[in-house]
DNA sequence: ATGGCGCTGCATCAGCGA
């Protein structure tokens, strides 16, 4: 079984590149974030038509998340339970493991902006909601994969510069234990199980040739339950998509796990 | 130190992203 997670920056304007990537990748699951359509405007047709299904929570202009995957899932949840939040940054389905079962959930957690501003304060609650309600998500599936952006570079080796972002949102300490709080939880960042090649990101910034310069940072992740990690095979950055025309800022994560 | 790039919308610029 294959998942997959994608900030895709407007699933609007990326929908072509992401029919097109599915065509040459068909995972079992692709969590995408960032969708920045109404509810209404999901594009669920022409994912239809290439024979998967979607569960998806959009709002207007921001934010927005979603499964799109082989199987019909089950138990679809939006947002976190019990944490009031206009903001839809997570949906969760369960779908078939083999003889088993899977939840899977796709999360786009707030950036923060900057460290003296209120959605720092609010991007820490976030975490603390998040993490309160895996907990609870921990104890009624055995098997779970966190996929999305978020926003959150667990180590300096997972910045291009680390001492240019030093104060900055995305590596702060307290964002670090936020990410850090989750893993504790029983899960693993499924792509440090394998070696992998040095200067190794999600991310790079539109501006100043990042990309070219490979100057990014690796803030999109894949966490497996501990239950998951002896059926995980490989975890990879597929770069190419960054190098498309119009692209999205964020390229593919993909974790290839066996029954 | 600043801006740079891209997307959105009661738009022709501001808010936001990371």
């Amino acid at each position: 079984m294959q998942l997959a997670t994608w900030n895709v920056n407007s699933l609007k304007v990326r929908l072509p590149q992401v029919l097109a990537w599915l065509a040459q990748n068909p995972v079992d699951a692709l969590c995408l974030q960032e969708l920045k359509l109404d509810h209404d405007k999901f594009p669920l047709q022409a994912f239809k038509e290439i024979g998967y299904h979607a569960s998806w929570a959009g709002q207007k202009t921001y934010n927005g998340v979603a499964v799109i995957s082989r199987a019909q899932g089950l138990n679809e949840t939006r947002n976190i339970p019990g944490y009031d939040d206009p903001q839809q940054r997570v949906i969760a389905t369960t779908l078939p493991f083999g003889q088993e079962s899977i939840r899977v959930i796709s999360a786009y957690c707030p950036n923060g902006q900057s460290l003296d501003s209120d959605k720092y304060v609010y991007k820490l609650d976030w975490f603390k909601a998040f993490a309160q309600w895996l907990k609870v998500e921990k104890q009624t599936h055995r098997h779970i994969a966190v996929l999305g952006d978020y926003n959150v570079a667990p180590k300096d080796e997972d910045v291009h510069n680390p001492e240019k972002w030093v104060g900055q949102v995305l590596v702060s300490d307290p964002e670090r234990a936020a990410l850090a709080a989750l893993v504790d939880l029983g899960f693993t960042d499924a792509f440090r199980l394998f070696e992998q090649p040095p200067k190794s990101f999600s991310w790079w910034d539109y501006r100043m040739n990042s990309f070219k310069r490979n100057a990014g940072v690796r803030i999109d992740h894949v966490l497996l339950s501990e239950s998951l990690v002896p059926h995980c095979q490989s975890c990879i950055i597929d770069k190419g998509p960054r190098g498309n025309e119009q692209p999205s800022d964020h390229t593919p994560v993909i974790a290839t796990l066996s029954f």
